[in-house]
DNA sequence: TTCTGATGTTACGTCAAGCGTAACGTGTCA
DNA sequence: TGACACGTTACGCTTGACGTAACATCAGAA
């Protein structure tokens, strides 16, 4: 029923659709100028210029007085309410600290969103160096260790989320789809998925499922540190307090 | 025409600004279903629905099961960006934790908008017993001692937003136009507004405005206790605190 | 200086996008 | 078994939103 694919699905209204184009756009490249978001989003500039008229005067954007725009105060409420509607979140949240405050790394909490692992939840630990996180960026799903997010779908719905060739990061990274494959069944067997380096050099990244009680993954919950400091007790430490935190949240997401 | 008062600016997209109207109306009311939007927006049910699917193919807003509507994850990363792209927020943000700390009470940063006073950055200190402050929360600017953002502004403007009857909240409520502006007059001289439990009994709150170089008011910080435990010398201490924080962020706002 | 090619902005006639009406299917409470 | 909510679909009509074109303004190049 869901088309994951590019099929234009009828009845949204093309205006608020192009508009909410133009808000992720300013969200992305703030101090961004009506130019070029009207090349970008391949729209004329008077419609451009509408959307962003209609956008300010409900503080959703600001201009500034060089004619650059930005996200507004409204923007803020809007996400702060969010927050704590989206029960993911909400829950999640105090473990993912308290899993951070444990562990001394940088934890996330990560979804499948449009074919890519999105950040929508963090942790960063009070030390100088550390992992930077940040809500709303996106990593690929065949990379790295949120693999773990791929390795628990259904085989069909996985084949269509693996691109044709898989581009290289680093020398670690998984370029051959047997191999992946390989993988994936491995992570599914062991519940966890470790990557050292595979999208970033001289990191290492650790990867649970958090799942519904029928088995489907809902979202994935990840320890990431620097290589230098991270022996494999380490790993086999956070791989505990994950699926601990993990089990609590799909817990607590029973209803 | 019927533009009774308001004379609506034209050259806004009308189809974006209910999607915006419905998008904030999800906010405010969590798990809302669509004929009840339907009938506080006052629009047609298959245009709400339209909207509605609109937004929700983006991630703003997410379909529970039973039909009830909620914010989603793209309000979150939104959110999330707004905060690192308002200078204000960015800058008060800090400024304001630090003034939490050492006051051990709770802090807010507060701007005016739409004719109220907007609530867009807090600190709740870490004690049982605390003022409670909330991200979009509206209040009155002509009551308590958010009226700080309404001393500093032009007489001219400043008339504008008082309104003809000045509602009571409590015994200690200026009902009175005269003392009020007499009250301003004093807030303007003294840079402080402290407020007794005008708006909440058993409420002190302190704030001064975060004034632009040329004078112009860009929002107010405030911090808010029980009064129970506040006596005239924390609000001397809060005063001190609240001036020098509000410097600092007129500073770094310089530019 | 003058020219050139950006920028943001306004105006306006055209057309289809998006509207409301009406009818549908479904569920829940009397 | 009604009665009345709910969400949803279909479709023909109209007006809102579109793009074109022309405008004003600025910055750098010639």
């Amino acid at each position: 029923m869901h088309d994951v694919a590019k099929e234009k699905t009828g009845d949204i209204i093309q205006s608020v659709d192009v508009a909410i184009d133009v808000l992720l756009h300013v969200a992305k490249h703030p101090d961004i100028r009506l130019s070029d978001i009207s090349r970008n989003i391949e729209e004329t500039k008077p419609r451009i210029l509408r959307m962003l008229r209609t956008l300010e005067q409900r503080g959703l954007v600001r201009k500034s007085k060089m004619g650059t725009y930005r996200l507004g105060n409204t923007a803020i409420v809007l996400g702060t309410a969010a927050s704590t509607q989206v029960d993911l979140v909400r829950i999640a949240s105090p473990i993912l600290e308290e899993l951070g405050q444990k562990t001394n790394e940088t934890a996330q909490l990560r979804i499948i969103d449009n074919g890519e692992s999105l950040c929508i939840a963090k942790f960063e630990p009070m030390r100088d160096l550390r992992v930077q996180a940040m809500i709303g960026r996106r990593r690929p799903l065949f990379a790295g260790s949120y693999k773990v997010l791929l390795a628990f779908l259904q085989p069909q719905v996985q084949m269509q989320m693996i691109p044709a060739t898989l581009p290289r990061f680093t020398n670690s990274t998984i370029t051959n789809h047997a191999k992946l494959l390989q993988e994936l069944e491995n992570v599914r067997k062991n519940g966890v998925c470790v990557s050292y380096g595979e999208v970033s050099e001289q990191l290492v990244s650790v990867s649970v499922p958090v799942l519904a009680f029928d088995g489907s993954v809902i979202a994935a919950i990840n320890v990431a540190a620097p290589a230098f400091r991270t022996q494999q007790s380490d790993v086999n430490r956070y791989t505990l307090l994950l699926k601990d935190a993990a089990a609590k949240i799909s817990a607590r997401l029973g209803w």
